[in-house]
DNA sequence: AAATTTGGTTCCAAATAATGGAACTTTCAG
DNA sequence: CTGAAAGTTCCATTATTTGGAACCAAATTT
């Protein structure tokens, strides 16, 4: 109640942003008439907008005069990427976890009520790697984002899921913020989270979370793998891993980080 | 002389990206006084501007004060990536390719004078992918971009290059428009591009041309590897491997995005 | 082939947001 | 503790964005 509005608009820049969300988030392409019926600007307005946004290659229009989400956002990204000193602090934990275990391990922040994903190790599979770094996906349906929930308080956590429609990805998918907060009331006692096939049939994982120092950060990591693979007792037997691989991640950031104020 | 003014200013966007990529492009995080001296932005207007890139999360601010990218880039640039259509139709002749030859394949596209790596395939390798994708690099010292430039005319290229600082990376990197326009007439006659640690000391590739149906792109395919195992026979020996690669790529591109209109 | 609809672009007075100089507060160094 | 540097806020002025309507062009119907 008398919960999160937005303090301050962004201004221009909020609402560019918004309508870049809009067209690059969606998953298909999109024209100029499309965005104009999901938007609500008067079609002059959305169409400098877009004029902007395609001048400055966050956006492109192919002859179709469909849009897409430009390569400069690429190319932003990557320096996002290897800037990211938290990612690299992680890393080599990611990796001795990893090798500890076989399967794949993901690093995850959450931001609001999703984690991105900012770093994956696999193992031998020769599998596509980008498709998952800079990947969005609701908190409460994974590993990652259930372990960071964890760290706030269930009024918090109320909050920020209020009104949200939860989408039914498998039947082991939370239905609603009761189901919510009791998985996590349970994760805050065992320390660290399960994902059974929640958020895609056939894939399970053990995750456990990252706060840093000061708090504002929160993030997770966590062991997945195929269902056949990943028993329960495999994620039981790991649990204790990936709490260790948290919690060394936690020290070298408070160590390489935490002092200098 | 007389060469590429801006024709439009993108008004309030574009200053703010300018900003973004002056914070983002530098290779160490700046505080906001940094900032002041490489804008030339008045104190007030400069804070706020930070303040709103802030607000989006286009940029983040460590407690010390120092401003890094943020990870909204990462997740817009993940859309954007599993987006691209050129890459994806680009995918199974890059793996082909790298199966062929055993070594690193590269998918860049020309953006002015730079090169931004699209894909990246590597043999068994666990190294790091995304270390490559979303990276620019200048397409003078490059196999891909010096590939791509050899589609446009001397004229062109003398234009955007023109009173370019050419960096000299290794002692085989071009040192000006006139070392890079005679080889570029090479990679014209031959139809594909060497780089020979030219941009990286040890690191050798051979490169060919992709271009759109329209023109409007311009793209390349490269296999590259270590010196020691990439001799200049191999790169000979290759050349032809990548250049039907990239013949079979913009045969795709034709058949599943040519027609439409 | 003419008429009509649909999709996209341009214009400009009014509304809104950005600007920047200065005052103010906090942090840091000596 | 003091002074200087760094960072933040304020607000009248200035610049940009807004949005309705007119305009143009391509596709579709008659």
């Amino acid at each position: 109640m008398g919960n999160a509005r937005r303090v301050r608009e962004t201004g221009t820049l909020g609402k560019l942003m918004a309508l870049l969300d809009l067209v690059a988030l969606s998953d298909y392409p999109m024209r100029f008439t499309d965005i104009l019926s999901l938007s609500d600007q008067p079609r002059g307005t959305l169409h400098r907008q877009l004029s902007h946004l395609v001048e400055e290659g966050l956006l492109e229009v192919d002859r179709d005069g469909r849009y897409f989400p430009g390569i400069r956002l690429l190319s932003l990204a990557s320096r996002s990427w290897a800037r990211n000193e938290f990612r690299a602090i992680a890393e080599p934990h990611l990796r001795l976890l990893q090798e500890r275990t076989g399967e794949t391990v993901h690093l995850g922040v959450l931001r609001g009520i999703e984690v991105i994903y900012l770093d994956k190790v696999e193992g031998r599979q020769s599998v596509r790697m980008y498709s998952q770094i800079g990947n969005a996906s609701p908190a409460y349906c994974t590993g990652v984002g259930k372990a960071a929930l964890s760290v706030l308080d269930d009024a918090t956590i109320g909050a920020s899921h209020a009104g949200l429609q939860f989408h039914a990805y498998t039947e082991h998918t939370h239905r609603g913020i009761a189901d919510l907060l009791a998985d996590i009331a349970a994760i805050r006692r065992r320390g660290y989270a399960f994902d059974r096939e929640e958020h895609e049939s056939g894939i399970c994982c053990v995750a456990a979370p990252i706060r840093s120092d000061d708090g504002n950060m929160l993030a997770g990591v966590s062991v997945t793998g195929p269902a056949y693979r990943v028993t329960p007792e495999k994620l039981e037997e790991w649990a204790p891993l990936v709490r260790v691989a948290a919690a060394s991640i936690m020290q070298d950031m408070h160590s390489r980080l935490g002092p200098k104020r």
